[in-house]
DNA sequence: TGAATACCATACCGTACAGTACTATTTGGG
DNA sequence: CCCAAATAGTACTGTACGGTATGGTATTCA
């Protein structure tokens, strides 16, 4: 993890290299959220994607380096689709509809809550792996409510105070319950996923349609 | 973890070894809050106790009875002092602020933020305690905020909808960010609480002080 | 008190893992 | 084409762990 960690990287890099590293990073990548960083040993992401065990340290130092290069990888990548959402023409009601509802079908992925739930428990080992995601994820996010929110306020259709504070609670409405509970296996249904969707998004708009009493 | 897993229990109970599986208990919880369940060894534990390794066999099982012993036990307790608040009196400003209050504290000493993380981190591995760790810790917050604020409904000082869902989204917008953060390690300061519990209770009372437009 | 049995101490088994050593083979830039 | 370096293959080391076995000691209950 610390910096000479992932250090003894081959010293001449060349395409094969790289695509010999890729490959051992994406293996690695659905192995890790899958059984979680002890669940998984070398030997077996060796097996999986064929080479040596050797060639893995050179690329990655230690088994902990390659786990940062997997998370680093993986935190791009699982919110680009809401983030592309332009919701700019729409009203408040839709505008947070839509990006809360391409929200929470991208968070309940099983994909994703398995990666959720990888950076929860390693973040107590790898705290800066887990800053890294907290930016690149739940922060993503509610950067990108905060603009809608930002826009809505200047076109004079919201007065929410501090747009960052607003999309936080907005989020964490949407996100939280939802998300622990797929986490737990029992996954919501449509109806509950839009139930909650409503509900935050009437419990937000009237929250913030007069005048703003948030400091 | 399955039936027989834990039933190798000593076939006569004496107070002894009530006292001495009880000492077992308590040393490995706080052994799985601070390095999780790979993270120690059953040596380790017996080590810390003193005894015999046999002996947690015969009491336990095997090391997921254990870890299921453990994690049943740290289950209650966390949450008793916010369960036992009597806001009945109050205002809904303050009654809410109250609860939110008594309820972050509780989420943000270290040793539930450890259990938070071991609940999330395990919970694939352990999907039936995951589910009683969910029902006795979020679960059992929203509960006590929904009767909060279902009193006050039938007080005619709030017209919340479902009283449950209408705490569970309040209880999301006090708690997930906070608790994220303080995760990762970046403790939010008494400052940002304060500023997060205020937004959270005057966006609430703002969306439930009419008539419900909520289903 | 005495027999049943829970508990202690310790050694042990089989396995699995991170990381290294070393040789053979392949690649790629000069 | 050639040689330095990357990769493959594989064997190995040391260690750690879950779980069992055994034989002796302390408790408990009748």
């Amino acid at each position: 993890m610390s910096a000479e960690a992932a250090a003894r990287r081959p010293v001449r890099r060349t395409r094969r290299g790289d695509e010999k590293s890729e490959q051992i990073r994406l293996a690695a990548a659905e192995m890790f959220l899958e059984r979680g960083f002890d669940g998984v040993s070398l030997d077996e992401i060796v097996k999986a994607v064929g080479g040596s065990k050797a060639n893995v340290y050179t690329h990655f130092g230690n088994k902990e380096g390659l786990f940062a290069a997997v998370v680093e990888g993986l935190c791009e990548g699982f919110l680009a689709s809401v983030v592309a959402i332009d919701a700019s023409g729409l009203s408040p009601e839709e505008g947070l509809a839509r990006l809360a509802r391409a929200l929470v079908e991208t968070l309940l992925q099983d994909r994703h809550l398995a990666f959720h739930r990888l950076m929860i428990a390693e973040s107590g080992r790898f705290p800066a792996l887990g800053r890294v995601w907290f930016e690149s994820g739940p922060e993503t996010s509610r950067r990108a409510l905060a603009r809608f929110v930002a826009a809505q306020q200047r076109a004079g259709r919201l007065d929410a105070g501090d747009p960052h504070r607003a999309a936080t609670l907005f989020h964490d409405m949407v996100t939280f319950n939802l998300l622990v509970r797929a986490m737990l296996g029992d996954r919501p249904s449509e109806g509950e996923i839009g139930q909650t969707i409503d509900a935050a998004v009437a419990v937000f708009l009237r929250g913030y349609a007069g005048r703003s009493i948030i400091p």
